[in-house]
DNA sequence: ACGAGTAAAAT
DNA sequence: ATTTTACT
């Protein structure tokens, strides 16, 4: 692979529909200047739907073919995959993309029973027409857009021919996607920008729509050096409060009017402009200000999508880091979820980059000229930072998500995994010539679910949780099934087309604990891609990742196995969505049910091997002391019966385990502990809690058997009875005693109970502050009428002290009764009820 | 705007 | 008993 040069190669960044001409358009980067190129489509080419009903038909409808954007009609023949038949279908194609929608509606009541393919966005349509895949390189010649080849290493070729060398007919087309893989990932040039707003009331934030007071302050950040802030001078200007900042340049404005053309310029220079929230706040002010102001609309670059979600760059490509790093795949599998709960600029750089915002008292509107530059340009840089941790895991991760979903830049980054793998799949219906079904088509075929949710509310059965055995264990390895509802979604062949075919020679095919069949006849899409994406990164992705010695290569397989993850980790939750246009919930059903399947056949194997059990959880069981041939002896039963990898995932020097489900604390061998669902672990818990908490965990983390943990508790005793005194004599500040707890739903909507956190949040809602969804509010515990107080509110001599006593043991009974159980056995169940009694 | 299952507190 | 949140 040649990483070293990018001569006349172009990044293929976006597909988008061009407003100016009516037509598509692409994005490159071009990697040598670190420029955009936009290149319009010259190919003439045309939107369309596709219909079942025959060309007779449609011509007997005159409305159609009278419509001004009707252009002709084609015959096309696709396979559809729900009847698993050839299907002839008629081809309505459009004049331009302005027309489709026209020509649409002029059949909208026909379309309703017979359409297929009708409701496709026409850039991704344009997409896959084209052959280009967004993300990957390219040469343009004489108006030609060749993509740029990378052979895959032999040895990786030839691993994954070893891998499938049962099924041959599927090696060309994995390692067509290899070479996704295989093509270096580039670095782009970019710059972060964020703006401040004069607001004459405090707590207030401006309004974008309305941007009725100025710009102030405008700060940037980029990757080629730029470190600048750029201000506005009001009345009151002096110079002298920013002689002493020297680590970046300061540009004073005497007009608003210059400082955004300023800004513009920036914004046409850069190739990507990255923002925090830019969609809903710093772009739509630059633009409304802009316009109000009197700059002529022909030099402002921004525009919106017509829903106003989406700001876009007419000549570059903006990036708005908010949504994307609130993805919820993102937080969960490519940043390890380090960032838990918050969605600020400020809780996000703190947890990935250990540096947050600077702190500030006094309001923007009021800040000295220096303390706003140093504010304002923080945000900008961590901004851009927060795409350059990791050796620019961002970047990678972006291109490399690109390259497997196909979606443009600005769409990627802008939703959720469903539209990821709805665009992914796609494609590959495309590619070979599936019709796209309809969702309630979908659903008409394939049917509901059979089996019944324990939760209520839920609509099948989800995975097996096994009852813990409660008490102290050393020496437990714990096993599971790596990726397991993948590998089961690969092993038995689930798909929407596959599961409930139509063939009655299949019915007998059962799928256990479902009243559902598999296809024998037909290889399931979903099955082959999820299989594919599976194997390559379990079989040369992560091995790679691990080894590379050179480190521009280890990074990009680095990224390319997180990248693969994120799909194959949501590759079974789509189908149980609602949400998603293939949504199949007997899809779902059954890998949930398969899953069930696996792990109670191992667990019966466990018993005839004779390895005690402690625990289990939808993939994974807690081995007590087991010798480590009968282990592999597990492993070779599972691989051989199920075709499943088990393997070894941790092992603890001791477990305690309680009654409860998903509630454990252990320490691994290494001396690392491990806490599960404790609530002395949650982000809701007070401060005070918590560190006593970990103080605890600290104290047991130490202990290397039993008898040691016998002392630990004694000195559990006194930590905890210092700590339950220091609250009974008011020793603690209210920072100390706050509950965190978030709002899921507007204030608005919560009528049929009032929780405590919604009680708090009113009365400040109340004080004139504005509560969104999703903010976290944080109170205390009083002893008033309603019990809680947001904390702003309230007095430290107001706090409900037993309400506290009360949480304290509870969080702290969630380890005791784990020890105290096989302290009974030590010592008699005195000892544990005495330590519990001592607390209250 | 990705699934179901579990725990705990307040109402 | 139900609602709500946090977590696996």
């Amino acid at each position: 692979m040649a990483t070293d040069s990018y001569k006349n190669m172009y990044l293929l960044l976006s597909i988008y529909y061009d407003r100016d001409s009516n037509r598509a358009a692409l994005k490159f980067y071009d990697i040598e200047k670190g420029k955009i190129k936009i290149i319009k489509d010259n190919t003439g080419h045309k939107p369309y739907l596709l219909s079942d009903l025959s060309i007779e038909e449609l011509i007997n409808n005159q409305d159609i073919v009278k419509h001004k954007g009707f252009d002709h009609f084609e015959i096309v023949t696709k396979y559809d995959p729900l009847t698993d038949k050839k299907v002839k279908l008629t081809k309505v194609v459009a004049r331009d993309p302005l027309s489709i929608g026209g020509v649409r509606n002029s059949i909208r009541e026909l379309l309703k029973k017979h359409s297929w393919e009708a409701r496709i966005k026409y850039h991704h349509c344009y997409t896959y027409d084209r052959g280009l895949i967004p993300g990957m390189l390219y040469r343009i010649e004489n108006g030609d857009i060749k993509l740029v080849e990378y052979s895959p290493e032999k040895s990786v070729v030839e691993k994954i021919s070893l891998v499938y060398k049962n099924e041959p007919d599927l090696i060309d087309e994995i390692k067509e996607w290899i070479k996704l893989f295989q093509t270096p990932v580039p670095d782009i040039r970019r710059i972060a920008l964020d703006i401040e707003v004069y607001s004459p009331q405090v707590d207030r934030i401006p309004n974008p729509k309305e941007a009725k007071h100025p710009i102030i302050a405008v700060s940037l950040y980029s990757s080629d050096g730029i470190r600048k802030v750029l201000m506005l001078k009001r009345k009151n200007f002096d110079e002298s409060e920013l002689v002493d900042i020297d680590s970046f340049d300061i540009q004073i404005f005497e007009s608003e009017k210059d400082l955004i053309l300023e800004t513009i310029k920036y914004l046409n220079e850069y190739p990507l402009v990255l923002t925090f929230n830019g969609d809903n706040f710093d772009l739509l002010y630059i633009r409304t200000r802009a316009l109000k102001i009197g700059i002529n609309e022909d030099l402002v670059p921004i525009e919106f999508s017509r829903d106003m979600e989406e700001a876009r760059l007419k000549n570059t490509i903006h990036i708005d880091l908010y949504k994307f790093f609130n993805n919820r795949s993102m937080r969960i599998y490519a940043f390890g979820n380090r960032y838990q709960g918050g969605k600020t600029l400020d809780e996000i750089s703190r947890a990935l980059l250990g540096e947050g915002k600077v702190e500030h008292e006094t309001p923007i509107s009021q800040m000295t000229y220096g303390e706003l530059a140093l504010y304002s340009f923080r945000d900008a840089e961590l901004t851009y930072k927060l795409t350059e941790f990791d050796d620019n895991l961002f970047i990678r991760l972006v291109l490399l998500l690109m390259r497997i979903s196909k979606l443009s830049i600005d769409d990627l980054t802008r939703h959720n995994i469903s539209a990821w793998i709805k665009s992914l799949m796609y494609f590959e219906h495309r590619k070979i010539g599936y019709l796209i079904p309809n969702p309630d088509e979908l659903i008409r075929f394939k049917g509901k679910t059979t089996t019944k949710a324990l939760i209520k509310g839920k609509k099948y059965l989800g995975a097996i949780v096994i009852d813990p055995v409660p008490g102290i264990f050393t020496n437990v390895t714990v096993v599971d099934f790596a990726s397991l509802y993948p590998s089961v979604i690969k092993k038995w062949n689930l798909s929407y087309e596959t599961v409930n075919c139509v063939h009655p020679e299949c019915r007998k095919n059962r799928i256990p604990g479902t009243s559902h069949w598999v296809c024998t006849k037909r290889k399931g899409l979903t099955s082959k891609l999820i299989g594919f994406l599976r194997d390559l990164r379990v079989y040369i992705y992560k091995p790679l990742a691990k080894k590379e010695l050179k480190p521009e290569l280890r990074h990009q397989y680095k990224a390319v196995e997180r990248a693969l993850k994120v799909f194959i980790n949501a590759s079974y939750g789509v189908f149980g969505a609602e949400t998603f246009p293939l949504y199949c919930p007997p899809v779902a059903e059954c890998t949930a049910a398969l899953g069930r399947y696996a792990i109670a056949s191992t667990l019966k194997q466990t018993s005839e091997l004779k390895i005690p059990v402690l625990y289990g959880d939808t993939d994974s069981l807690f081995l007590w002391n087991p010798e480590p041939e009968k282990i592999e002896m597990l492993i070779k039963w599972v691989a051989d019966n199920l075709s499943i990898d088990l393997e070894i995932d941790k092992v603890y020097k001791w477990l305690a385990l309680s009654e409860r489900k998903k509630n454990y604390i252990g320490v691994y061998t290494d001396g690392e502990v491990d806490i599960k669902g404790l609530v002395g672990k949650k982000r809701n818990t007070p401060e005070f809690i918590k560190s006593l908490f970990y103080d605890i965990v600290s104290i047991l983390q130490k202990a290397e058997n039993i008898e040691d943990l016998e002392k630990a508790i004694e000195e559990i005793k006194i930590l905890t009875r210092e700590n339950y005194n220091k609250l009974k004599r008011k020793e603690l500040s209210l920072d100390q005693l706050v509950f965190h707890v978030a709002l899921s739903k507007p204030l608005s909507s919560y009528t049929k109970t009032t929780p405590q956190h919604v009680k708090a949040a009113r009365q400040l809602e109340k004080l004139g502050k504005t509560i969104d969804v999703g903010d976290i509010i944080t109170y205390v515990k009083v002893r008033s009428q309603d019990g809680v107080k947001a904390v702003q509110l309230a007095r430290i001599d107001e706090i409900d002290q037993e309400k506290y006593v009360e949480h304290l043991k509870t969080t702290l009974v969630q380890i005791l009764e784990a020890l105290g159980i096989s302290f009974d056995e030590i010592l008699g169940s005195r000892h544990l009820e005495k330590f519990i009694s001592g607390l209250v």
